[in-house]
DNA sequence: TGTATTACGGACCGATTGGTCAAGTATTAT
DNA sequence: ATAATACTTGACCAATCGGTCCGTAATACA
């Protein structure tokens, strides 16, 4: 009945995702987004709504592919200080080998955007929530931890904390030792032993 | 010989730094920025230059005024547990009872400015490496800390991380039982008796 | 094949962006 | 008094912002 879309909406969604990641809302205009997906806004606007719609639409996309992939992480083998140490690892190889300084797009938009747009803020709201859980589930890998349900409640915490911070520090350029300090203090908290 | 200012430029640095901490550097218009000075653009671009020397001059005023504050919560009595504790009540407090998301600018423009502008980017560092030192030096209250050089440093940077991890949570808009669990956990790892 | 429906590209929109210029005025040292 | 300085004000600038409109092309169904 209708022409039929000639481009492809994930695809148009994961170029929107690297932008908005890299750039954030303010930096990233829509002759940068026409660059970047090599649409014109006209299609865009169509697809997604407005430029705030697609800044929903990508932080959604990126907690779909990039965070589930670091939730793989954390669902693989050993104790919970091997799992957390493998997302720690990941997060600095990433920026020190590939100088990769985007940070945690959820991290930047509770930072730029959260605190002025209620939708945004909704969705980090959920998105830090979902988060979480993930944490959650990762430190019930312990046996030990699932005793005190209150300790084990703020050491989630204590290391979702210690995320965000990482990614922070990462934004601002921290070096590897800084990154490594950090990380392995952080993780001690898990398992005085292999600190 | 010449006409003296008009304007404190104290007052207007203040202004700015208010302007550029809650809104971001793209979230502040020159039109806005006239608004909260009270001044024209033109004597702000004779004083300070352009915008992004407003910027980075605001910056580096936070430091001065904001950060040095903070540093006499680090300095003040008890062991080191005591003194990070306080600095840690003091973020929660403000985030919860006043509602003041701002968090720290250092933190904000760590992630939506220091990636893409040099200038920024030098600041950024400048201001973590003497953070570091504040905190170090807080650390060093504690006389078994001493002992070990690394453990020392290792701690030092795994409560920064944990220090930007607090704020930005706070920019997320986390509550106050999420910002205390994180917190008390951090601070366990100084003093594990008074966890 | 005719037609309704939708996608597409580009022109176009008013508003706002950061930044500058010019004119007039106030202040100071000589 | 005067020369030199730098203040204030508002007009003005090109460029860019996010967003819309419209003519044309393409498709699916009757």
């Amino acid at each position: 009945m209708a022409r039929p879309r000639e481009f492809d909406t994930d695809t148009a969604l994961r170029a929107l995702t690297a932008l908005f990641w890299e750039h954030g809302y303010d930096g990233t205009s829509l002759h940068d987004i026409e660059r970047g997906t090599g649409l014109r806004k006209q299609s865009l606007y169509r697809a997604f709504g407005d430029k705030r719609a697609m800044y929903l639409a990508a932080l959604a996309a990126y907690e779909r592919a990039e965070m589930v992939d670091a939730a793989k992480l954390l669902n693989g083998p050993g104790d919970a200080h091997a799992r957390f140490a493998r997302l720690f690892r990941r997060i600095i190889d990433d920026a020190v080998e590939d100088g990769d300084r985007r940070g945690c797009f959820l991290c930047n938009a509770s930072i730029d955007q959260a605190p002025m747009d209620t939708q945004t803020d909704k969705l980090v709201a959920d998105m830090m929530a979902r988060l979480e859980r993930t944490f959650d589930k990762t430190l019930s890998a312990d046996a030990e931890s699932i005793g005190d349900p209150e300790a084990h409640r703020k050491t989630v915490r204590a290391l979702m904390t210690g995320y965000l911070g990482l990614r922070v520090l990462v934004k601002a350029g921290a070096d590897r030792d800084m990154l490594e300090d950090a990380a392995s203090t952080l993780l001690s908290s898990l398992c005085p032993v292999a600190a």
